[in-house]
Formats: C-alpha cells, structure tokens, sequence
DNA sequence: AAAATGTTGACTAGAATACTCGACTTTTCA
DNA sequence: TGAAAAGTCGAGTATTCTAGTCAACATTTT
C-alpha cells in the first residue's frame, strides 16, 4: 500500500513552490529543498507543468512557478495522476476500473471499495493549502471525522 | 497503492476456508475456488499456517482447516503479515516506523499519518466473518463511519 | 505399497521503480 | 554578441519487487 517516490517528491516539490507562491524557482534550489537529485525532479516538474500545475521560464534566473492558487491544488488528484488509481485493487477503482476474474460473487469487492473511499475522501479533500498551513483533514473536525460514500 | 496479489490471495482463500469452517480442504480445491495457482498457493497457505491461522492435514484427505474463529481472524493484520505496513509511507507505519530525511519539518506526514490511520481504521475493524457475511463497516454505520484517532 | 496429499527451499521471468544522462533550446546579461 | 544559466526531451539502466514455478521430500490413508 505504499505511495512511490514521484508521488512523494511531487508533494514536496509543490510544498516547496507553495511556500515560494509568485517566487521562480530553480530546479536547483527545489532539489536543495527537497532532498531530490536535479535530473529526478526534471521528469517530475515537467510532468507537473504539462498537467497544469506550474509554469517555467527558461534562462538565467528561470525555474518553475506555481500556476494555481495553493486551495486548488488537489492532493488526492496530483496523486492519481503521479502513480494512478487510489483504489488498492482494480476492480474497486472509480478513475481507472478493471475487472475481475471472480467479480460476480466476490466477498472482497465491498472491503476494497471502502477502503478506496475511505483514502479518496481523505486525499480528495485535502489541498496544497491545506499542507502548507498543517490543516490536515483530521484536524478539521476536532479529532473527529465522518464521511459518506458519494457513489 | 495497490494491495498485492498475495494479500488477496490470502483472503480468498481464507474466504473458502471460513465458508466451509471445521472441514479440511485440499489446495487443489482451493484453487478450483480462487482461481489461483496449487503451486502458488502453496506457499500463501503454508505462511498463513505458520502465522496461526490454518492446521494442515497432510495424506490422502488431507487439506487445510481454519484454526481460529471467522471473528477472531482480522483483515488488517492479515495483510499487514502478508505483504508489510498499512502506512503508505514509512515515516508514518506503526508496525514498521521508518525514519525520513525532511522528517522534523515535514509538512506531508501528517497526511500519511491520517490516510494510515483511515486505512488501519477500515481493515482493523472488519473480520473474516464480516466479509462472509457480507456486513463491511460501510454498513455498521448506515452508510456513515465516523472514527477517532486511536493514536 | 501406492497414492494423495502437505512441506520446503531454491529458482526465475518479467514488470515496475527510481533514477541517470547527454544533447538540445531558450533566455539573460556582461 | 556570446557565454552561461536555466528548462526540455528522449533514452537508457540498475535494482528491486512481484508473481509465480518447480522438484524433491515427508506424512498419512487405504
Ligand atoms: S477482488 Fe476484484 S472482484 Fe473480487
Ligand atoms: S514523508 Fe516521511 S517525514 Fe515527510
């Protein structure tokens, strides 16, 4: 169930370029920040400009510039788009479903789509911003947090 | 965030043995039920043995049988033995912490932290008998779950 | 004794992950 | 105007993980 590193490293360079919203910034500079080598980040922060996330400028003094604003930046989306479906199994994914051999009379399918859910309603929920000011869902309601399945 | 064929496997054929609790059955006729591999299961079943889970029978008739309760068997522990953490992120594991560079100022894990404990929440909660039944936590609560972080 | 099972350990093919690298383009600025 | 400082692009690679296979062996039943 573990999230991959260009899901994480795409989070920390979001963070990176939230926290410097208006500022360019180098390739450089975000892998100083974030711990991740330049040519790793060049795939991830391309990616992230081709889907809508940042802008870049090229020459001296370029680098990449946040795009949207901080409160409309998805962290469940960037993360379907970084490594795929939420769901811990195909036939429970909403984004990108599959089927399954024993579908019909599965016992398992129920458990995997709330488990979908239950990681979709935290990740879907939850954005830049939110990060950025250490306003996770969890505090949202008080140590408390309830949802409904929307489908 | 996928959940790995083992796991899966594992919990199918535990489905099949709970189905049919008290009474020994073959791999083979688990395989015909799971449409998984004899060869492979053998090594899923042999683990899930050593684990506690199953007595095996060995010789003509022989099989496995289902050593605990259906209500005693719990799902998240099930695939935490079979294919590691909940977490999403080692930072964020209970079972299996593991340290991470930017930790100290780390704005992303206290999001890894809520979706491990929404995960744990769901599968610590559900029992083999709950799938045989099909009566997943969705439904305990009338289509609301609501919980508390237990740490 | 033969047949039907589980047991064990080693092995492997393929996919996925986590990167690296070199050549190129654009922009700045001395 | 030219060198340097960026981003862009496409390929390539090393390592790890996954998903399984398989053969030889041990035990039990009939
Ligand atoms: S796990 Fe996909 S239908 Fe059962
Ligand atoms: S992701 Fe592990 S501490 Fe930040």
């Amino acid at each position: 169930m573990k999230v991959s590193s260009k899901g994480e490293y795409a989070l920390r360079a979001l963070l990176v370029l939230g926290e410097l919203h208006g500022k360019v910034v180098s390739i450089q500079e975000i892998s100083d920040k974030t711990l991740v080598t330049v040519s790793y980040l060049e795939q991830i922060l391309l990616k992230l400009k081709k889907l809508g996330y940042l802008e870049s400028k090229r020459g001296t003094n370029g680098g990449y510039i946040l795009k949207r604003e901080t409160r409309d930046i998805n962290i469940g989306e960037v993360i379907r788009v970084l490594e795929g479906p939420l769901s811990p199994m195909g036939c429970a994914s909403i984004t990108k479903y599959e089927p399954c051999q024993l579908e019909p009379s599965c016992q398992l399918k129920p458990l995997w789509s709330l488990v979908r859910d239950t990681i979709a309603y935290v990740l879907d929920q939850t954005t830049l911003e939110d990060l950025l000011e250490n306003r996770i869902a969890l505090n949202k309601g008080d140590d408390f947090l309830a949802f409904k399945r929307t489908n």
